[in-house]
RNA sequence: GCCCCGGUAGCUCAGUUGGAUAGAGCAAUUGACUUCUAAUCAAUAGGUCGCAAGUUCGAAUCUUGCCCGGGGUGCCA
């Protein structure tokens, strides 16, 4: 049962006959939005505000519009009388035996009451995407773990839910390892470990690659950091002007000039740095003199490959399944599948005549030697096709589009991605609508930047990225570090050998940085700290598996056999106000999932699971369960712990967390 | 220059799409462990919601202008 969906049935009833207009016309809809929860208790359980607007619509006062929407409401199965109050709000109060009822259907409910959606959907999820040519790292997190917890919640709602893993597996980083192969290979480490080698080959090449091109460009920025430099200390030194006005824009002037010449430095540290980095190895300098054109040389790899160059295909037949295999043993450990791994590579075919029907349909043009599409409202166009007649990532999305309302005619795609190609997505989509496809839901679905403490993108302290399984360790390793020391201060003694104490390590540590992520708003960026996502207070993981694993230990400790004690006749009483609130807590599961469904945000969802162990934790405190003073309230209690449990667990899963029931 | 996103408690962040006295966690102060797992709970303190106007019964939320930060901005993804 989702209470806030039936409350709203009704005052759809009741604002339609007052309204004098249908149930499902645009103006009752709008009012019956406005029933909602409360947010402070002593306004009852749920509230409708919309006797305010009510009012002023009809030119009454919303009180009187309050009192006759109350007199012509059909509730009283579920709510105590009505109160209203202040200017006009309705203030709702659920009876007991309303929520004993609905608790006790959840009971004996698998999906613990919450009913599958009326109208189903089909979804295709686009997430976590690697390049197959180089390691995960930290940016990926977001987009993986954030798109299985939405696959998870929409399934778990009853859509139909296509998952594809679109990853770059064509690209120009793929003709860097060709390149790298061919030129620079350890043939005996790469048959000992080859996507080892393969990634040392990778970064090896980006790097000297990175060398030419900052050696190319740096002249050009340091004249330009120079100029900028002399251009603010003339500003600086300039008269200042005797009208106050002018003077303002001095000022402002001069900021903007310092700010933009220290910016102006920073790119030229940057390409000094990467210089430094192979100047400073005197082998990597021997390389960099030896391949001076080695940029060129590698694109020459992609253009080969995409020309169908055998010897180059063939490495790529070989690479690429075991760079999947090493993606997917990440995958293994965080939980994650995908329905399909349809990569950049199994559009390379339908490239040509996706340029082909944009020019059809007049969308697409020549324009400086490449085909872009124009649009309205962009100051830029999207390219399509370069210049040296290769594809770009905007072709292929295209390309992918097609095929998945070809072959699942979906309702929405998702595009689970860094929110800093927004302005991509933008013009993809509206290109799209324009190329024909105008029933489905396109959606951005972004996310911000993992930045450290210092307030910067996350690198280790020499400025690489930092690897997806490192990080992993990293925090499976302090958690079972906070595991043990936990068990060993247990006031009976330690409960848990080494091997449970790593397997719970493995599900604490996983959870916490899956958990961190998830429970933040997608949009903005995110302060990656080991610290705060393994903390045993505040919204984490590890206190929500910690709720759990307390809730059931409680069966444990009193031998309860759920399954009989669910299948019972004993019932919920809701005697205390900790038992109540608790209550409807359980109950508001649906709405949550809900909330995370409307605006794709998996931390609607540990909100609620946090304000549900809060809830339970006050519940635990004030009322005890197994020595509860009699029989009814003990079995009251244990399904109330019974219920939390479930939908902790249940709620946990959807977010693609697991839980241990001991820690 | 233009476009997008953000600015909420000392710190890290929520804020149900315009509702009543803006909420958590951390940090600070106080109290509660021979326990149903204290990885907890209860309580206190902490705010001109960047600034200024506007819209209305009502604004952190919508509009406009400005200030500050981040990102993007024709051939990477």
């Amino acid at each position: 049962m989702n209470t806030i969906s039936i409350l709203r049935q009704r005052f759809s009833h009741a604002l339609a006959a007052l309204l004098d207009e249908p149930a499902d016309s645009a103006a009752v809809c709008e009012l019956v939005d406005m029933v909602r929860r409360s947010q402070d208790a002593k306004f009852g359980d749920y509230q409708a505000n919309c006797a305010m607007p009510l009012g002023k619509r009809l030119g009454r006062p919303p009180r009187d519009v309050a009192t006759e929407l109350v007199e012509r409401l059909d509730i009283d199965d579920l709510c105590e009388p009505a109160e209203i109050a202040g200017p006009g709000f309705i203030n709702l109060r659920l009876r007991d035996a309303a929520l004993v009822d609905a608790l006790a259907a959840a009971v004996v409910d698998e999906r613990l009451g919450v009913a599958p959606a009326e109208r189903p959907r089909t979804f295709v999820i686009d997430y976590s995407a690697p390049n197959v040519a180089k390691p995960m790292h930290v940016g990926h997190i977001r987009s993986t773990v954030i798109g299985d917890s939405l696959s998870r919640t929409l399934r778990f709602l009853g859509h139909r839910v296509v998952t594809d893993n679109h990853v770059g597996d064509w690209g120009t980083q793929f003709g860097m390892i060709l390149f790298g192969y061919k030129n620079f290979r350890d043939e005996s480490a790469y048959q000992a470990s080859p996507v080892t080698e393969l990634a040392r080959l990778y970064r090896l090449v980006n790097q000297l690659v990175g060398y030419h091109a900052a050696v190319a460009r740096l002249p050009e920025a340091r004249a330009e950091a120079e100029r900028l430099q002399a251009s603010a200390a003339a500003a600086q030194h300039a008269p200042v002007s005797a009208d106050k006005k002018e003077a303002k824009q001095q000022k402002k002037a001069l900021q903007k000039l310092r700010s933009q010449a220290d910016d102006q430095a920073k790119v030229v540290a940057a390409l000094e740095a990467t210089i430094a980095g192979v100047e400073g190895d005197p082998q990597l300098e021997r390389l960099a003199a030896e391949y001076p054109d080695v940029g060129a040389r590698a694109l020459a790899e992609t253009a080969k490959l995409h020309a169908g160059d055998a010897e180059n295909l063939r490495l790529w037949h070989e690479f690429v399944p075991l760079c999947l295999e090493d993606i997917e043993r990440i995958y293994r450990r965080l939980g994650v599948t995908f329905d399909e791994t349809l990569g950049e590579s199994f559009y390379h075919e339908r490239l040509p005549g996706v340029v082909a029907s944009l020019r059809e349909r007049g969308l697409a043009t020549d324009s400086d030697g490449a085909v872009c599409v124009f649009l309205d409202g962009f100051d830029t166009p999207m390219i399509v096709e370069k210049q040296d007649g290769a594809f770009l990532y905007a072709t292929t999305d295209l390309a992918t589009i097609a095929y998945r309302m070809e072959r699942w005619s979906p309702d929405a795609i998702l595009y689970v991605v860094d929110h800093r190609q927004s302005l991509h997505f933008e013009q993809l989509f509206a290109t799209v609508r324009l190329w024909g496809f105008d029933g489905v839901e396109l959606e951005h679905v972004g996310f911000g930047t993992v930045m450290d403490t210092s307030g910067k993108p996350y690198k280790t302290r020499s400025g690489d990225t930092v690897g997806l399984e490192s990080l992993l360790d990293e925090a499976v390793q302090r958690a079972l570090k906070i595991v043990s020391e936990n068990d060993d201060a247990k006031p009976g003694g330690a409960t848990l050998d080494a091997a449970t104490r790593a397997q719970v390590a493995e599900t604490v540590g996983i959870a916490a940085l899956k958990y961190a992520d998830l429970s933040q708003n997608r949009e903005s960026d995110y302060v990656f700290s080991y610290d705060k996502m393994l903390a045993m207070n505040g919204n984490t993981a590890t206190y929500m598996q910690y709720a759990y694993a307390r809730v059931r230990s409680i069966f444990a400790r009193g031998e309860v056999d759920v399954e009989a004690l669910r299948a019972s006749d004993a019932g919920v009483a809701l005697a205390e106000p900790a038992e109540r609130a608790l209550a409807l807590e359980i109950l508001r599961f649906s709405e949550a999932l809900d909330a995370v469904v409307a605006d794709y945000r998996p931390n609607q969802l540990t909100a609620y699971l946090f304000d549900l162990a809060g809830r339970y934790s006050t519940f635990f405190e004030q009322c005890p369960v197994l020595k509860a003073p009699d029989a009814e309230t003990r079995a009251s209690r244990l399904l109330l712990c019974d219920l939390t449990a479930r939908t902790i667990a249940q709620g946990l899963e959807l977010l693609g967390i697991r839980v241990v029931e001991k820690m």
